[in-house]
DNA sequence: TATGAATGAGCCTTCATTCAT
DNA sequence: CATGAATGAAGGCTCATTCAT
């Protein structure tokens, strides 16, 4: 198991390099697929030997945790404030979209390993917290949704289709978006929500 | 590897036999995970022993190029079939959206597969086929949106994103779709393309 | 895990198999110490490849919780079998005393075995089994001790010390037997009772 | 490799502290098994690091070395003195008996520990030292007994089955024996005693 | 066709030991 | 003296695949 050290100093960097770890993994088991990249190869990758590598992570399921706390933990808190704000539904679902599609595409790695895993994190014990945060943030845009349904400017009768529906084109955004391309991340948001908002 | 029968009558069977294990394959896939599900847990759950399996599918690779062979085929053949027809681009959109999510629905497991294996799909050499598939059906929709935008009636002014939002949203009903539930797939894709559509 | 088959021919062949791989681990294991014994080494010396041996074992503590049974098993049942029928106390030892010195003699290896595991076996779960015919064998003996007691023919006036006593001899019998030396069991566990009996 | 310091006062520090490792290693090692336990369980137990166990221990089999000359050394020595004196057979076994089970009561994590580990003793090279005192003990028992049976004092014709017997019974104490029983020591060791003198 | 024994490579993980701090 | 990061070599076990029956 990984224990992390007690004194302040090394703790303070242990946890910096496990963070490292836990973004390189991300970027490897990406590229490469979680199952088909193993811990050697992992190691190799980040410059330590195999042995190494378990002060960092506990097993390589726990990494696989890591990397979808490291997504979801943020994007639910960012979420989180933006909403406890009182604002118009509208505003506060192009805001909402906005920092959600800035954060899938700068954590392009943490959600292609996501939606990869997807089974994995459906079925275990373990999985529980992950599950959770994925629930209240999908809960979180649903609000949204509602309010804008309420306000008369939700485009599509239903809205838990048109939660589907946004669901699917934002995470979707992680497996075609390229930082050099034309769009910029807000472009991306700005035109997801054109199509729903009347 | 697996050697089909030459003698038709046993042929026949032979190849139904091989569609059952796929279909099933696709089921268990989905559900545990292409590597995290051995060849024996495949062969039990469809009650066969190991070795009986290999009779069906020559690797447990190619038993995946053929799950994603029968999710693409007949899908890129049925939009092939209503595309050559001249008709209205909306009119087209519409069609197509709705035998997409149709299939789509009805291979819940093949594209539950085809999504989490998406990064094995995009590097070997043995995928180029299904890689091409996948290739001509985007491109097929791609046209389909192009004459709508011509046509003045598509109401996001990037094309692009208005493709990869419809890929978005139809490829992840996949993932939230029940078949008992309150929605039929046509209202699913009416609602996709009542997005898009002016 | 280890599936035997279910086909009764090859059930009877695949159990005579998996008898002889736990006796020779049972031999390897007195000769090199459980833990010093890798499963490469335990495979080389049965003449298999060290996957062949999970068709057999299950897993290593499997292994060792088998050799145990097998060395418990017959044991326990043939000295249920000998003190069920009625019979003078001095008598029942001896007969006791000889099957079990004959026995421990017998099963030289795993003896060895089950006392360099000790503190395995007083300790998880899955020991229960084990421990229970421990349990119940030394029962045994207590109650043959008790019945010589009150028949005034006891040398030792404590019976548990009695007992302590009786068990440290036959089981330390293990260490030192030589099969082809100068004493038979029989003598062996004469000269053991003789030391108990008035 | 660990370097005690050579200022005396410090060298006496470092002693007491390796003489309090040695002695919680056989506790530990005897609860769980030397090979089960890892030098960083070993290291939490005693409150270190598992670098900082290295300067008191050179190497974990070292360090079983030292749990077993903690057990034979002083043993093996008090014997000796008790021998060295003349005196009456009988009454030399009472004295050495009644030493030896002392010994081996106080001692009951190294005897186990000496027992599980019996097949690591009886081979290597470095080993040697630890072979011999056992030998040189049971040379020792051998002779008390040689001469109880020149005395005609001994029950048992076969004198080397009364010393297998002997050793039996003491060591297997190590297994039963609860210092807050009914016994003490020395009424163990006269029982046995008692047992082997007419 | 089907079975299940068998292989051999590879995987995750542990662990004794070393060393810079 | 002590810490904890790091190594590198196994170790137990799994698994895709083959093959005699």
């Amino acid at each position: 198991m990984a224990v992390p050290p007690t004194r302040p100093v090394l703790r303070d960097r242990y946890d910096r390099k496990q963070q490292m770890v836990v973004l390189q993994a991300a970027r490897v088991f990406a590229a490469r697929g979680y199952d088909q990249t193993s811990i050697q190869d992992l190691a190799e990758e980040i410059g330590l030997a195999a042995g190494g590598l378990y002060h960092y992570i506990g097993s390589k399921e726990q990494l696989l945790i890591r990397i979808c706390d490291q997504l979801m933990d943020p994007l639910l808190e960012r979420a989180r404030e933006l909403l406890a704000a009182p604002a118009e539904p509208e505003a506060q679902l192009r805001a909402l979209a906005g920092l959600w599609v800035a954060h899938v595409v700068e954590h392009r790695d943490h959600m292609l390993v996501f939606q990869q895993e997807r089974h994995t994190i459906e079925r275990g014990e373990q999985w529980r917290g992950v599950r959770s945060s994925r629930k209240q943030f999908e809960r979180l845009v649903e609000d949204v949704l509602d309010r804008l349904a309420q306000a008369g400017r939700l485009r599509l009768a239903d809205r838990r289709l048109a939660l589907s529906a946004l669901l699917g084109m934002v995470n979707h955004t992680a497996q075609w978006f390229r930082p050099r391309g034309r769009l910029r991340p807000a472009d991306v948001a700005r035109g997801y929500v054109d199509l729903l908002v009347d």
